[in-house]
DNA sequence: ATGCGAATTAGACACAGTCCAACTCGCTGG
DNA sequence: CCAGCGAGTTGGACTGTGTCTAATTCGCAT
């Protein structure tokens, strides 16, 4: 099977390797994620969602995501005071983040290299190392 | 004069030093900051200058705290979804967060070499770098 | 068709943070 | 000592994100 191309089957398979029942909005809400390439704010899915599948509720987009982040479908991105991005890609990397813009971009982790980070107290497991690098473009 | 003691004729000095006029409000609220070495959310802030102060209002926090971040007296660190924390601690370091305590503790930037990281386009600056090691301690 | 549990829904709610117009404070000049 | 001024502060209304809840609906197995 292609997985490649996110086609609602395509991603209906997904979501059960991963543990989730497939409903119509749940492949929607996944739809939309994967579809684009691009953090999206909980907002932004709704909206990407109600233009196919009109009537799909507030409710249901954030449990939804909530549940993808659980199953370690997608990521969230904590950067913006304001709101969460969310994120389809789960392959190790960083983000740029322009806080003039508030635009999102990735940063490949290969290549990357962190040492020197401090030994860790028994009883603490790693849950992820966020790098976030802050820049601003050159203003209007 | 020693600034290694935050009393508030101290840190009036050092709000000038910063450009920040010293009003009543704003010593208590450095004050606040300073004295604990924590990071405290505007909330928490709130309160702790309330039971000196009492009648800051929530306005004032809001608006010194960010007066704050904007002259570089401190810094905001961006890393729970509900609220932002804010660190008197300008020196380089990164952060350990526990996702399920809520705890930020600080990590010393001195020792820490990150290398790879890409070139940035033209006309793009760096306003900072951000390390977030998410941690899960041991539960109950 | 019927019944069941899971999922979805609308709307109320909680909470952080911002905005605004009125007020007050601390200073400076008379 | 008072008046006047501008910066700072204030309470309260407001906004936007995200959560909760109780009722409904959906898809499926019998």
């Amino acid at each position: 099977m292609d997985l490649t191309q996110y086609t609602r089957d395509n991603l209906a398979e997904v979501l059960r390797r991963h543990g989730i029942n497939p409903t119509h909005q749940r492949i929607e809400i996944a739809h939309a994620m994967y579809s684009r390439h691009e953090h999206l704010s909980a907002d932004q899915v709704l909206a990407s969602v109600n233009e196919r599948h009109p009537e799909t509720s507030r409710a249901t987009v954030y449990n939804t995501l909530n549940l993808f982040v659980e199953k370690r479908l997608i990521r969230e991105v904590i950067v913006d005071p304001n709101r969460v991005f969310y994120d389809p890609n789960t392959a190790p990397h960083y983000h740029l983040y322009d806080v003039r813009t508030g635009r999102l971009t990735d940063i490949d982790a290969s290549g990357i290299r962190v040492s020197g980070l401090p030994r860790l107290p028994a009883g603490v497991v790693t849950e992820g190392m966020d790098i976030i690098l802050r820049v601003r473009s050159a203003g209007d």
